[in-house]
DNA sequence: CGGGGCGTGGTTTTT
DNA sequence: CCACGCCCCG
């Protein structure tokens, strides 16, 4: 059976294990991927299950994507029967299924992050709350982290008279929400959490339904998934599937966002995991890149403990550059990469990563200065764009009308005489009648009136002419009416929103054809669809609905589906001009993918590891873990670098080079310029001094930042330079972040770490260079 | 209603 | 430094 074959022991073991719950700790580049798919494929062709027993989530999109495409190159199986998803399309779908006992019209709406904080900063207007006090992004912070947690607006302890309002204000946006028929993304879990937990036949239901759960990225879960997990895999009810988890806690870089790695230790205790199997072999990085990992990772603690191994070579040395500035930092990339694309390494298997957005200005302008093609990871997506929203909002509104958020993005737009005014009237009528602002409108009178209902009229006769029609002719129609493409067409700047608006017949196309509605598909429920929306199940009828060919088109409308599509799949970023260019983007977005050659950039103490992260608990070691995912990014050629001055925030920065060099082991290492030894921060486990480590200087102008320079170059007549490393004996090693006073008499500022910030007289202390 | 000017704040990201 | 939000003016 080829199926398994090329699998190693510890890859068989895990796709073959009994159904029982199990922990797979799979390492970077161990195929986990593999293993995942191949065990399902395992099932299935050994008949243990058949595809509607399969439930499998990850996080995104992508990841799912990846699955069911390796999967139909495995099995000649009719993948539509299985629920592989994100959890947040999964939960959709559940949602849809089973609208009524979850207490949601079938047309539900998915708010996306914007629209979620623009619902909010209204509410609040409306409420007349104090914005200085509560701003909305922070309540929005709370709302969205008690929905993680599970909690509702009553469950949430508040320990203050701040936590207490704003318990209440979630509680009114909830309230909201429902009147408008909308809910976000945190809501779509936590709704399906609860519809399973209150309804018991509904849970036996899935719970008999799903034999294996598969996850990815198990150390990415949160309390709420996690908690989803368990109740789905009959957790404490002695039935339900077995939950297979995959993940890795040394990847674990998502605790910002509501991520508990806790939930792997929580997971073998709950399950009682007896399968606990570790994928340890590397098919990916050289045997230095894999050491500097393993050597950095160790320096970790609660970790549940894991090396890799390979059989490839030692290959390479990790290369390390110090760069006198970002800069020369930015040259040196491009010195290094031009040399490997004339050692004949790809342009695209170049990745340049760096921990925050604001380095990338830099390498970008010298890579167009040098002529190399390049592409940065992460812009604006394609369902993101204004224009693109605008053309969403109105088919929103033909769906479910009372979407305010939708409403209040193209009741003006293109310009159609309805003010500011007009709108507050309508706030205020939609306020005091309790009813979302479309359905406010008839009570509107005079001029405003008039012209609200002609907009009101236009929804309703572009729903009206295009019920009958296929998705894509609906969009068609739609951009037609609702002078969008008109008003691009008067705009300067406005061809590319045309394109963008056109690709949306396109979009709908085949979302129309991959997800199985047939481009005939009408507008509304057929018959059978009707059978198989509400709770046909639990009336135990004997028909299982769930297992029909096309779930999604028998439980949703084509507008619907495409609607929850444009939420929940933001589409792909930015054209990316041309295949082949230098790969940029930041460390977090290189998870999960690999390159011939990576360059590190920017490590430096306050940068990576960031200086936020000092005040979290375990900060350090988060931050640890994301360099570990940098490093094992890399196949052949692993470069780090780091530098003496940065411009940040239009300032001057000295910082130290990062603590993790010193957590490296010294023989995978080649250091390209002289080695600076530092190592004030060894043995000691963390530290809160981020100020002393980090010396500012201010210096937008240009005077200081002449000053600066002449300062730097030796010119100054003290034989010492700013940003040299130097090393006392007392104080340990540090680096000069200013000189003053001329020759004879100059001081000297320097960062000695974590033994602080010290102005010496050069004339007298005795101080040591390092390195160059 | 749109644009220019000013002020502020500025890890990481998916759904 | 620079991007974004807000406010005021034409």
């Amino acid at each position: 059976m080829n199926l398994l074959d090329n699998l190693n022991p510890e890859q068989l073991a895990a796709v073959t294990l009994p159904s029982q719950s199990a922990l797979i700790l799979a390492g970077a580049g161990s195929g986990k991927t593999r293993v995942l798919t191949t065990r399902i494929a395992w099932l299935i062709q050994t008949g243990q299950v058949s595809p509607a027993g399969i439930m499998a989530v990850t996080f995104t999109n992508k990841a799912a994507k990846e699955m069911l495409t390796r999967l139909s190159s495995m099995l000649p199986v009719n993948t539509r029967g299985m629920w592989i998803g994100t959890f947040h399309g999964l939960c959709n779908r559940l949602l849809r299924t089973h609208h009524r006992d979850a207490a949601l019209p079938q047309t539900f709406q998915i708010l996306d992050s914007q629209d979620q904080l623009s619902m909010i900063k209204r509410m609040l207007k409306a409420l007349n709350v104090d914005d200085e006090k509560y701003p909305a992004k922070d309540l929005m912070y709370f709302i969205n982290n008690a929905k993680d947690r599970g909690q509702r607006a009553g469950d949430v302890e508040a320990y203050d008279h701040v936590q207490k309002r704003m318990a209440e204000l979630y509680d009114v946006y909830d309230q909201q929400c429902q009147r408008e028929g909308v809910v976000d993304f945190a809501e779509l879990l936590l709704r399906a959490y609860e519809l399973l937990q209150r309804n018991h036949p509904l849970r036996q239901h899935y719970q008999m339904r799903f034999r294996h759960i598969l996850v990815d990225e198990f150390q990415d879960t949160n309390d709420l998934q996690y908690n989803l997990l368990k109740l789905l895999a009959g957790h404490g009810e002695q039935r339900g599937g077995a939950l297979f988890a995959v993940g890795d806690d040394d990847q674990s870089i998502y605790a910002f966002r509501g991520a508990n790695v806790g939930n792997m230790q929580a997971f073998e205790r709950d399950f009682e995991v007896k399968n606990l199997i570790k994928l340890e072999q590397n098919y990916r990085s050289h045997g230095n890149i894999l050491d500097s990992a393993n050597h950095l990772i160790s320096n970790n603690a609660k970790r549940l403990g894991k090396n890799l191994r390979t059989d490839a070579g030692l290959g390479e040395p990790v290369r390390i550059y110090e760069a006198s500035s970002d800069l020369e930092e930015a040259q040196w990339i491009i010195d290094e990469a031009k040399s490997l694309m004339a050692e004949g390494v790809s342009k695209s298997e170049i990745a340049v990563l760096y921990r925050s957005n604001a380095q990338s200005r830099v390498i970008e302008h010298a890579l167009f200065a040098a002529g190399l093609p390049y592409t940065v990871y992460g812009g604006l997506r394609y369902f993101q764009r204004a224009e693109v929203k605008h053309a969403i909002a109105y088919l929103q509104l033909m769906d479910n009308p009372h979407n305010d958020s939708a409403f209040l993005r193209v009741v003006n737009f293109p310009t159609r005489g309805i003010g500011a005014r007009s709108i507050e009237q309508l706030q205020m009528a939609a306020e005091s009648y309790r009813v979302s602002l479309y359905a406010a409108v008839p009570y509107m009178t005079g001029k405003a009136g008039t012209a609200l209902g002609n907009f009101v009229k236009l929804i309703e006769s572009a729903r009206f002419e295009t019920q009958q029609l296929p998705l894509p002719e609906m969009v068609r129609v739609v951009l037609e009416r609702s002078t969008l493409l008109a008003h691009y067409g008067n705009e300067k700047e406005g061809q590319e929103r045309i394109e963008n608006l056109q690709q949306m017949v396109g979009a709908a196309t085949q979302f129309v054809q991959e997800e199985g509605f047939g481009t005939h598909a009408p507008a509304h429920l057929g018959p059978q669809a009707a059978a198989a929306s509400g709770t046909a199940i639990v009336d135990g009828d004997g028909i299982d609905v769930l297992d029909a060919d096309a779930p999604l088109a028998t439980v949703m409308s084509p507008l619907s589906a495409f609607l929850a599509h444009a939420s929940l799949e933001a589409g792909d970023a930015q054209a990316q001009a041309g295949q082949e260019a230098i790969q940029l983007m930041t460390v977090h977005s290189a998870k999960g993918l690999e390159f011939d050659a990576v360059f590190i950039t920017g490590l430096e103490e306050g940068l990576f590891p960031h200086e936020s992260s000092a005040r979290e608990m375990d900060g350090v070691d988060e931050e640890r873990r994301l360099m570990y995912v940098a490093i094992t990014r890399a196949r052949r050629r692993l470069y780090m670098s780091f530098t003496q001055q940065r411009m940040l925030h239009g300032q001057t920065r000295f910082n130290m080079k990062s603590r993790f060099f010193d957590e490296l082991p010294e023989h995978a290492l080649k250091w390209l310029t002289p080695r600076v030894q530092t190592n004030w921060f060894a043995g000691r486990k963390s530290t809160t001094a981020w100020d002393d480590a980090t010396f500012r200087e201010g210096g937008s102008d240009n005077h200081i930042a002449k000053q600066i320079a002449q300062k730097s170059t030796s010119g100054n007549g003290t034989g010492w330079r700013i940003g040299e490393s130097v090393s006392h004996a007392r104080f340990g090693e540090g680096v000069i972040v200013n000189i003053e006073g001329g020759a004879g008499s100059a001081r000297a500022q320097i960062n000695f770490g974590a033994a602080g910030m010290k102005v010496l007289d050069l004339s007298v202390a005795k101080l040591e260079r390092i390195g160059r």
